[in-house]
DNA sequence: TTAAGGTCTATACTTGGGTATAAACTCAAG
DNA sequence: CTTGAGTTTATACCCAAGTATAGACCTTAA
Protein backbone atom coordinates (compact mmCIF):
# COMPACT_ATOMS: atom_id res chain seq x y z
CA UNK A 1 0.00 0.00 0.00
CA UNK A 2 1.52 3.32 -1.25
CA UNK A 3 2.83 5.40 0.80
CA UNK A 4 -0.14 8.09 1.62
CA UNK A 5 -2.97 6.09 0.09
CA UNK A 6 -5.96 4.90 1.95
CA UNK A 7 -8.80 3.01 1.43
CA UNK A 8 -12.46 3.25 0.66
CA UNK A 9 -13.67 3.89 4.47
CA UNK A 10 -11.06 7.14 4.68
CA UNK A 11 -12.43 8.45 1.89
CA UNK A 12 -15.38 8.09 2.20
CA UNK A 13 -15.02 9.66 6.11
CA UNK A 14 -13.20 12.49 5.11
CA UNK A 15 -16.12 13.35 2.43
CA UNK A 16 -19.11 12.74 4.06
CA UNK A 17 -20.66 10.52 0.82
CA UNK A 18 -21.43 7.04 1.00
CA UNK A 19 -19.33 3.87 -0.64
CA UNK A 20 -21.76 2.73 -3.26
CA UNK A 21 -21.94 6.65 -4.22
CA UNK A 22 -17.98 6.96 -5.13
CA UNK A 23 -18.20 3.78 -6.50
CA UNK A 24 -20.68 5.54 -8.97
CA UNK A 25 -18.25 8.36 -9.43
CA UNK A 26 -15.84 6.06 -10.32
CA UNK A 27 -18.68 3.82 -12.67
CA UNK A 28 -19.10 7.42 -14.49
CA UNK A 29 -15.80 8.37 -14.90
CA UNK A 30 -15.46 10.83 -12.33
CA UNK A 31 -12.90 9.60 -9.88
CA UNK A 32 -10.45 6.62 -10.34
CA UNK A 33 -8.64 5.19 -7.41
CA UNK A 34 -4.97 5.98 -7.81
CA UNK A 35 -4.59 2.25 -7.40
CA UNK A 36 -5.04 -1.08 -6.34
CA UNK A 37 -4.79 -3.76 -3.27
CA UNK A 38 -3.09 -7.15 -4.46
CA UNK A 39 -6.31 -8.11 -3.69
CA UNK A 40 -8.27 -5.89 -5.46
CA UNK A 41 -9.15 -2.91 -2.77
CA UNK A 42 -9.32 0.51 -4.25
CA UNK A 43 -6.98 2.70 -3.25
CA UNK A 44 -7.22 6.52 -3.14
CA UNK A 45 -4.97 9.52 -1.83
CA UNK A 46 -5.45 13.19 -0.93
CA UNK A 47 -6.33 14.37 -4.16
CA UNK A 48 -9.58 11.72 -4.24
CA UNK A 49 -10.60 13.61 -1.48
CA UNK A 50 -10.20 16.96 -3.04
CA UNK A 51 -11.80 15.54 -5.93
CA UNK A 52 -14.74 14.16 -4.34
CA UNK A 53 -15.31 17.55 -2.42
CA UNK A 54 -15.30 18.75 -5.70
CA UNK A 55 -18.17 16.95 -6.78
CA UNK A 56 -20.26 17.76 -4.31
CA UNK A 57 -19.85 21.44 -4.33
CA UNK A 58 -20.29 21.42 -7.58
CA UNK A 59 -23.64 19.38 -7.24
CA UNK A 60 -25.20 21.47 -4.71
CA UNK A 61 -24.39 24.16 -7.06
CA UNK A 62 -26.86 22.72 -10.02
CA UNK A 63 -24.02 20.82 -11.60
CA UNK A 64 -24.78 17.10 -12.77
CA UNK A 65 -22.63 14.61 -12.56
CA UNK A 66 -22.45 14.16 -16.12
CA UNK A 67 -21.28 18.20 -16.42
CA UNK A 68 -18.83 17.55 -13.36
CA UNK A 69 -17.19 15.07 -15.43
CA UNK A 70 -16.32 17.55 -17.94
CA UNK A 71 -15.29 20.22 -15.34
CA UNK A 72 -12.95 17.30 -13.88
CA UNK A 73 -11.58 16.01 -17.24
CA UNK A 74 -10.97 19.01 -19.63
CA UNK A 75 -7.30 18.96 -20.52
CA UNK A 76 -6.01 22.32 -20.40
CA UNK A 77 -3.40 21.44 -23.53
CA UNK A 78 -6.87 20.66 -25.40
CA UNK A 79 -8.30 24.37 -27.20
CA UNK A 80 -10.80 22.40 -27.74
CA UNK A 81 -11.55 20.64 -24.85
CA UNK A 82 -10.90 24.05 -22.86
CA UNK A 83 -13.59 25.36 -25.34
CA UNK A 84 -16.58 23.41 -24.10
CA UNK A 85 -15.76 23.75 -20.71
CA UNK A 86 -16.02 27.41 -21.20
CA UNK A 87 -19.38 26.65 -23.02
CA UNK A 88 -20.02 24.74 -19.72
CA UNK A 89 -19.26 27.57 -17.46
CA UNK A 90 -20.95 30.13 -19.27
CA UNK A 91 -23.96 28.88 -19.55
CA UNK A 92 -23.81 27.38 -15.89
CA UNK A 93 -23.29 30.66 -15.05
CA UNK A 94 -26.62 32.05 -16.58
CA UNK A 95 -28.53 29.59 -15.10
CA UNK A 96 -27.48 29.83 -11.76
CA UNK A 97 -28.33 33.59 -12.18
CA UNK A 98 -31.39 33.35 -12.89
CA UNK A 99 -31.81 30.64 -10.09
CA UNK A 100 -30.64 33.14 -7.48
CA UNK A 101 -33.24 35.99 -9.04
CA UNK A 102 -36.18 33.30 -9.12
CA UNK A 103 -35.30 32.21 -5.43
CA UNK A 104 -34.29 35.66 -3.74
CA UNK A 105 -37.95 36.40 -5.51
CA UNK A 106 -39.72 33.42 -3.73
CA UNK A 107 -37.95 34.14 -0.40
CA UNK A 108 -39.79 37.32 -0.33
CA UNK A 109 -43.14 35.65 -0.95
CA UNK A 110 -42.30 33.43 1.50
CA UNK A 111 -41.32 35.74 3.89
CA UNK A 112 -44.26 38.20 3.34
CA UNK A 113 -46.31 35.30 3.34
CA UNK A 114 -45.36 34.23 7.01
CA UNK A 115 -45.72 37.57 8.53
CA UNK A 116 -49.08 37.19 7.14
CA UNK A 117 -49.79 34.13 9.12
CA UNK A 118 -48.36 35.84 12.29
CA UNK A 119 -50.78 38.12 12.07
CA UNK A 120 -54.47 37.89 13.00
CA UNK A 121 -54.96 34.10 12.88
CA UNK A 122 -57.71 34.36 10.73
CA UNK A 123 -58.68 35.70 7.38
CA UNK A 124 -55.66 37.08 6.59
CA UNK A 125 -54.37 33.37 5.51
CA UNK A 126 -56.67 32.67 2.95
CA UNK A 127 -55.06 34.97 0.57
CA UNK A 128 -52.30 33.84 0.63
CA UNK A 129 -53.01 31.93 -2.83
CA UNK A 130 -53.82 35.42 -4.15
CA UNK A 131 -50.18 36.91 -2.38
CA UNK A 132 -48.30 34.28 -4.84
CA UNK A 133 -50.24 34.00 -7.55
CA UNK A 134 -49.93 37.55 -9.34
CA UNK A 135 -45.93 36.68 -8.78
CA UNK A 136 -46.31 33.62 -10.98
CA UNK A 137 -48.39 35.41 -13.18
CA UNK A 138 -45.69 38.38 -14.09
CA UNK A 139 -42.65 35.70 -14.43
CA UNK A 140 -42.91 34.59 -17.79
CA UNK A 141 -44.44 30.90 -18.70
CA UNK A 142 -40.68 29.64 -17.91
CA UNK A 143 -42.02 26.19 -17.46
CA UNK A 144 -43.92 26.30 -20.65
CA UNK A 145 -42.90 23.00 -22.89
CA UNK A 146 -43.82 22.66 -26.61
CA UNK A 147 -47.29 20.76 -26.46
CA UNK A 148 -49.04 19.53 -29.04
CA UNK A 149 -47.09 16.06 -28.50
CA UNK A 150 -49.76 13.87 -30.06
CA UNK B 1 -71.08 22.49 -18.80
CA UNK B 2 -71.05 25.01 -16.23
CA UNK B 3 -70.24 28.82 -17.20
CA UNK B 4 -66.53 29.41 -17.08
CA UNK B 5 -66.03 25.85 -17.13
CA UNK B 6 -63.26 24.91 -19.67
CA UNK B 7 -61.53 21.08 -20.26
CA UNK B 8 -58.28 19.57 -20.18
CA UNK B 9 -56.26 21.85 -23.28
CA UNK B 10 -57.12 24.56 -22.37
CA UNK B 11 -55.93 24.28 -18.34
CA UNK B 12 -52.73 23.05 -20.29
CA UNK B 13 -52.38 25.76 -22.50
CA UNK B 14 -52.82 28.18 -20.17
CA UNK B 15 -49.92 27.17 -17.79
CA UNK B 16 -48.09 25.24 -20.07
CA UNK B 17 -47.95 22.31 -18.70
CA UNK B 18 -48.40 18.77 -19.69
CA UNK B 19 -52.37 16.76 -19.68
CA UNK B 20 -50.56 14.12 -18.03
CA UNK B 21 -48.56 16.27 -15.23
CA UNK B 22 -52.01 17.63 -14.66
CA UNK B 23 -53.53 14.56 -14.45
CA UNK B 24 -50.39 13.70 -12.13
CA UNK B 25 -51.22 16.67 -9.92
CA UNK B 26 -54.20 15.14 -9.28
CA UNK B 27 -53.39 11.74 -8.34
CA UNK B 28 -51.02 13.49 -5.95
CA UNK B 29 -54.03 15.22 -4.46
CA UNK B 30 -52.97 18.61 -5.52
CA UNK B 31 -55.45 19.38 -7.68
CA UNK B 32 -59.13 18.33 -7.95
CA UNK B 33 -61.09 19.25 -11.47
CA UNK B 34 -63.97 21.24 -10.71
CA UNK B 35 -66.19 18.76 -11.93
CA UNK B 36 -67.41 16.33 -15.07
CA UNK B 37 -69.08 16.28 -17.61
CA UNK B 38 -72.00 13.43 -18.25
CA UNK B 39 -69.18 11.77 -20.62
CA UNK B 40 -66.54 11.78 -18.01
CA UNK B 41 -64.21 14.56 -18.75
CA UNK B 42 -62.56 16.62 -16.21
CA UNK B 43 -63.24 20.78 -15.82
CA UNK B 44 -61.49 23.05 -14.75
CA UNK B 45 -62.41 26.88 -14.47
CA UNK B 46 -60.06 30.00 -13.68
CA UNK B 47 -58.98 28.96 -9.84
CA UNK B 48 -57.71 25.87 -11.76
CA UNK B 49 -55.13 28.32 -13.56
CA UNK B 50 -54.30 29.88 -10.44
CA UNK B 51 -53.62 26.90 -8.70
CA UNK B 52 -51.34 25.20 -11.69
CA UNK B 53 -49.31 28.09 -11.43
CA UNK B 54 -48.77 28.34 -8.32
CA UNK B 55 -48.14 24.47 -8.17
CA UNK B 56 -45.13 25.40 -11.24
CA UNK B 57 -44.03 28.63 -9.34
CA UNK B 58 -43.46 26.75 -5.75
CA UNK B 59 -41.76 23.81 -7.81
CA UNK B 60 -38.95 26.30 -9.02
CA UNK B 61 -38.74 27.31 -5.30
CA UNK B 62 -37.60 24.43 -4.26
CA UNK B 63 -41.09 22.72 -2.78
CA UNK B 64 -41.42 18.91 -3.95
CA UNK B 65 -45.12 18.53 -4.67
CA UNK B 66 -46.02 16.77 -1.10
CA UNK B 67 -45.30 20.00 0.38
CA UNK B 68 -47.37 21.86 -1.98
CA UNK B 69 -49.84 20.06 -1.27
CA UNK B 70 -49.79 21.19 2.48
CA UNK B 71 -50.01 24.79 1.25
CA UNK B 72 -52.09 24.18 -0.79
CA UNK B 73 -54.79 22.23 1.59
CA UNK B 74 -53.92 23.99 5.00
CA UNK B 75 -57.61 24.96 6.08
CA UNK B 76 -57.45 28.36 7.87
CA UNK B 77 -59.88 27.78 10.35
CA UNK B 78 -57.79 24.21 11.75
CA UNK B 79 -55.25 26.23 13.65
CA UNK B 80 -53.47 22.79 13.49
CA UNK B 81 -53.16 22.80 10.29
CA UNK B 82 -51.74 26.28 10.01
CA UNK B 83 -49.19 25.90 12.19
CA UNK B 84 -47.60 23.00 10.12
CA UNK B 85 -47.84 25.25 7.59
CA UNK B 86 -46.10 27.75 9.36
CA UNK B 87 -43.57 24.84 10.14
CA UNK B 88 -43.34 24.51 6.33
CA UNK B 89 -42.74 27.88 5.54
CA UNK B 90 -39.74 28.53 8.48
CA UNK B 91 -37.98 25.34 6.89
CA UNK B 92 -38.31 26.12 4.09
CA UNK B 93 -37.11 30.09 4.08
CA UNK B 94 -33.74 28.47 6.56
CA UNK B 95 -32.98 26.43 3.50
CA UNK B 96 -33.84 28.95 0.71
CA UNK B 97 -31.31 31.12 2.34
CA UNK B 98 -28.65 28.85 2.75
CA UNK B 99 -29.15 28.06 -1.26
CA UNK B 100 -28.80 31.44 -1.74
CA UNK B 101 -25.63 31.86 -0.27
CA UNK B 102 -24.27 28.81 -1.52
CA UNK B 103 -25.38 29.62 -4.95
CA UNK B 104 -23.98 33.26 -4.65
CA UNK B 105 -20.56 31.55 -3.68
CA UNK B 106 -20.50 29.22 -6.49
CA UNK B 107 -21.24 31.94 -8.81
CA UNK B 108 -18.48 33.86 -7.59
CA UNK B 109 -16.14 30.76 -8.38
CA UNK B 110 -17.30 29.64 -11.33
CA UNK B 111 -16.83 33.43 -12.24
CA UNK B 112 -13.01 33.60 -11.65
CA UNK B 113 -12.67 30.56 -13.01
CA UNK B 114 -14.24 31.75 -16.33
CA UNK B 115 -12.41 34.64 -15.94
CA UNK B 116 -9.06 32.64 -15.70
CA UNK B 117 -9.84 30.72 -18.63
CA UNK B 118 -9.90 33.69 -20.70
CA UNK B 119 -6.33 34.91 -19.70
CA UNK B 120 -3.37 33.11 -20.91
CA UNK B 121 -4.52 29.62 -22.50
CA UNK B 122 -2.51 27.96 -20.86
CA UNK B 123 -0.99 27.49 -16.85
CA UNK B 124 -3.55 29.61 -15.82
CA UNK B 125 -6.41 27.14 -16.11
CA UNK B 126 -5.30 23.56 -14.18
CA UNK B 127 -5.26 25.61 -10.95
CA UNK B 128 -9.22 25.50 -11.44
CA UNK B 129 -9.72 22.61 -8.91
CA UNK B 130 -7.14 23.94 -6.28
CA UNK B 131 -9.54 27.36 -7.16
CA UNK B 132 -13.04 25.64 -6.41
CA UNK B 133 -11.78 23.47 -3.67
CA UNK B 134 -10.10 25.30 -0.68
CA UNK B 135 -13.64 26.80 -1.07
CA UNK B 136 -15.72 23.77 -0.99
CA UNK B 137 -13.40 22.42 2.47
CA UNK B 138 -14.49 25.62 4.45
CA UNK B 139 -18.52 25.23 3.72
CA UNK B 140 -18.83 22.52 6.88
CA UNK B 141 -19.57 19.09 5.48
CA UNK B 142 -23.12 19.43 4.88
CA UNK B 143 -24.00 16.31 2.75
CA UNK B 144 -22.43 14.23 5.84
CA UNK B 145 -24.45 11.84 6.22
CA UNK B 146 -24.49 9.15 8.49
CA UNK B 147 -22.64 6.31 7.65
CA UNK B 148 -21.54 2.98 8.70
CA UNK B 149 -24.84 1.63 7.90
CA UNK B 150 -23.97 -2.05 7.86
C1' DT C 1 -8.87 -19.74 14.55
C1' DT C 2 -12.78 -17.65 14.51
C1' DA C 3 -15.86 -13.72 14.48
C1' DA C 4 -16.71 -9.00 13.20
C1' DG C 5 -16.35 -5.79 10.09
C1' DG C 6 -14.52 -3.96 5.56
C1' DT C 7 -14.63 -4.47 0.62
C1' DC C 8 -15.74 -6.50 -3.72
C1' DT C 9 -19.19 -7.27 -7.76
C1' DA C 10 -23.73 -7.39 -9.46
C1' DT C 11 -28.42 -6.54 -9.54
C1' DA C 12 -32.58 -4.43 -7.96
C1' DC C 13 -34.99 -0.88 -5.92
C1' DT C 14 -36.00 4.11 -4.55
C1' DT C 15 -37.63 8.99 -5.22
C1' DG C 16 -39.39 12.97 -7.69
C1' DG C 17 -41.47 14.45 -11.46
C1' DG C 18 -42.61 13.55 -15.04
C1' DT C 19 -43.11 11.32 -20.38
C1' DA C 20 -44.65 7.54 -23.69
C1' DT C 21 -47.79 4.41 -25.30
C1' DA C 22 -51.95 1.70 -25.92
C1' DA C 23 -56.70 1.00 -26.37
C1' DA C 24 -61.13 2.78 -25.80
C1' DC C 25 -64.35 6.45 -26.11
C1' DT C 26 -66.12 11.17 -27.51
C1' DC C 27 -66.68 15.29 -30.05
C1' DA C 28 -66.97 18.41 -34.04
C1' DA C 29 -66.49 19.47 -38.92
C1' DG C 30 -67.09 18.24 -43.47
C1' DC D 1 -71.24 9.02 -41.17
C1' DT D 2 -66.66 9.16 -41.28
C1' DT D 3 -62.35 11.09 -39.92
C1' DG D 4 -59.20 13.43 -36.93
C1' DA D 5 -58.46 15.66 -32.72
C1' DG D 6 -59.28 15.52 -27.78
C1' DT D 7 -59.89 12.85 -23.65
C1' DT D 8 -59.98 8.85 -20.67
C1' DT D 9 -57.73 4.98 -18.07
C1' DA D 10 -53.84 2.09 -17.22
C1' DT D 11 -49.33 0.64 -17.53
C1' DA D 12 -44.65 1.22 -18.60
C1' DC D 13 -40.76 3.75 -18.97
C1' DC D 14 -37.27 7.77 -18.29
C1' DC D 15 -33.63 10.37 -15.71
C1' DA D 16 -30.47 11.65 -11.94
C1' DA D 17 -28.36 10.18 -8.18
C1' DG D 18 -28.23 7.42 -5.39
C1' DT D 19 -29.56 3.26 -1.63
C1' DA D 20 -30.38 -1.70 -0.55
C1' DT D 21 -29.27 -6.30 -0.73
C1' DA D 22 -26.91 -10.64 -1.71
C1' DG D 23 -23.11 -13.50 -1.76
C1' DA D 24 -18.22 -13.83 -1.95
C1' DC D 25 -13.91 -12.62 -0.34
C1' DC D 26 -10.40 -10.20 2.78
C1' DT D 27 -8.40 -8.36 7.17
C1' DT D 28 -7.70 -7.79 11.91
C1' DA D 29 -7.99 -8.37 16.81
C1' DA D 30 -9.20 -11.38 20.54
Amino acid sequence: MAPGAFKMRDLTEACGVSDQAVRLYERLGLLEPVGRTAKGYRLYDASSVETVRFIKQAQRSGFILEEIKVLLRTDIRDEHACEAMKVLLDRKLRTLTERLVELQGMKDVLHSLRQACEGEPGPLCPAFLKLCVPHCAVSDPKGARPLRRR
